[in-house]
DNA sequence: TCTCGCGATGTAACTAGTTACACTGTGTAT
DNA sequence: ATACACAGTGTAACTAGTTACATCGCGAGA
């Protein structure tokens, strides 16, 4: 009573059931017309038994490449990166290489050792988001010689090629904004600043500029409720605001969420206005005023640097997206009185 | 003058230069403690050397499998399945598989293209959406023999285990919702029926009961735009409707905001339900009224149900996630008068 | 009729790891 | 002093494909 250990079968099992050599059967895989018509009938019949799946391992041994992309990403759950995700994924198709997701959670040391994991999973190239990272993901990028680029932030400069919109203006065309409707005190609200280096340079182009506005600054959540404890704390703190500038739309759908909930109205006693131009925020109510970071554009572009850094071997320049204030109904000129 | 060409240095290259066996190398890399700590750094500053990167393709030969497993979704550009492919993803991280995503665009040759493809990248295993496919997708799936989940809908007699919701109770949630308060004439904006098994169930339910509603079906893209238009036509063709019911989240976030702004006052003289709950919802103005489906633990028990498949090589049974009802602001019971 | 060309096929050597098994040399128990 | 255990290491045979090169046979041209 022998067990019936089923066995994958392979290429000789397939040759074996069907009288031909391996390399036959290998050319009925990938060059079938090398093959006459007899013989790849035969072997074809011999597959189909044996319900043969050829190895990918194998395959991709004698290729040399995997044909996989890591994108490391601090979370999927939030519209933004999904949409990354959607662009890259996108591009990648066209080109016979497929993605493979990963979250960061935004901890350096988590994003080093998922990108260890992706390369030892075979990964031939990864996708970070932004310039600051664990020392030892530069060291492992330059150890393996895998192409990388970073998204999400243009810098020139950086040792990895860099697609992003220039955070520094994505900031200052909102204060801008701000400045021409005659604001002077506007609350920002903004997400973790630790290790994020989208944020600070955001941050560091408020600061370094004079937009003849005073701002408040204050970190919250990426979340709709970040940006609901954001007004909150702009309110008790800080009555002279006449407006917020939060620097991601979702926490400005949560800041917009409130103001209604306090009967505020938006955006005649305090204006709200959010970087990103998320797909939703013209469906708000009212439609949030905000700054079109062009993500998908930035995925495919990404994909693009990618592709051609593997096909070429040449490391591909760093690319700008542009930014573009997306004036909408939560941003009007100062109210005459500060709200109560 | 013979040129550098590089090529990328094996386990043999390192063994020679570090004048032990390719085995020793190989216990260095997996099972350090078995080797003398003067031999491990010697082995190892080989590595260092000759920047050796360990071939995932000739591991996974070894190992037999490659720890990939793929999500064929319809698009990533849905806070849905972004949160799906979160779920998914953080669930195989602990067990060290790692996910692939694939977008099918809802379209069944698509689906079958990128499962084979995904197949063909050493996916051992995939999670597919709904359990309408091409009849090629089960070939596939019967011939090579890989575990296969479908999601977003729970059929405990269908051929391919399936982890979901009940569609058919979801949609009954919300009827019962609206019959409950009174309503008499609600109108339902859905997404596409073709192909979808999903939106399919959910029709069935409206019409095979008796809630006391006259229900007015209509076809919309499942996009706020689409819930725009679903409102325009409603108005139009159907004024004594008193509510909408929109089978999406997203739907009604757009369903929501064209009634805002004809200043229709929700839910007073209008309401509005979706189904799926999404994080938005909860700051929508008014609040989203909708049909909770966990779509974080649909993700999270899929990967299970995909894992103990692999582990245990045994088909594990179909899951059904709760429906619930989430009764916020934006339904009412029936206005007095319909709107005008 | 001989040779050349060419299409179809086979042989065997690759790709780059893992690991069963064999071997060597200490240290400990008898 | 002998036997045994065991840690450390090496040899070579695996894993499952691809492919360069060799071979065979057949038809066409000389």
């Amino acid at each position: 009573m022998r067990s019936q250990i089923k066995k994958r079968s392979n290429l000789r099992d397939v040759a074996n059931r069907s009288g031909v050599s391996v390399a036959t059967v290998s050319r009925v895989l990938n060059t079938p017309n090398k093959v006459t018509t007899e013989t790849r009938n035969r072997v074809e019949q011999a597959i189909a038994d044996l319900k043969f799946v050829p190895s990918a391992a194998a395959r991709a041994m004698n290729r040399g490449n995997s044909g996989i992309v890591a994108a490391l990403l601090p979370t999927l759950d939030n519209a933004i990166y999904a949409r990354v995700v959607n662009g890259l994924e996108t591009r990648f198709r066209n080109d016979d290489l497929s993605l493979i997701v990963a979250q960061t959670g935004d901890a350096p040391d988590a994003e080093l050792a998922r990108a260890r994991k992706m390369i030892d999973i075979g990964a031939e190239a990864l996708v970070v988001v932004g310039v600051t990272h664990d020392a030892g993901l530069y060291e492992l990028i330059e150890r393996t010689q895998r192409p990388v680029v970073a998204i999400s932030y243009y810098d020139e400069s950086s040792s990895i090629p860099t697609v992003g919109y220039d955070n520094w203006e994505a900031a200052s065309v909102a204060a801008r904004h701000f400045a021409d409707l005659g604001h002077r005190h506007v609350g920002v609200l903004h997400g973790p600043v630790a290790g994020n280096d989208r944020t600070q340079r955001r941050l560091n182009a408020l600061d370094a500029q004079d937009f003849g506005i005073e701002f408040t600054f204050f970190e919250v959540e990426v979340s709709m409720a970040g940006g609901l404890d954001g007004i909150d704390w702009l309110r008790a703190r800080h009555p002279e605001i006449t407006g917020a500038l939060c620097f991601s739309d979702v926490i400005a759908h949560g800041a917009l969420h409130r103001l209604n909930a306090l009967q505020l109205r938006v955006p005649e006693e305090f204006s709200i206005m959010g970087i990103e131009n998320l797909p939703g925020s013209e469906y708000t109510y009212p439609q949030l005023t905000s700054v079109r970071l062009n993500v998908e554009r930035m995925g495919e572009l990404s994909a693009d640097a990618i592709i051609s850094w593997l096909r070429t071997e040449t490391r591909p320049a760093s690319a700008s997206l542009p930014v573009e204030l997306v004036p909408r109904g939560s941003t009007a000129p100062i109210p005459s009185e500060p709200f109560a």
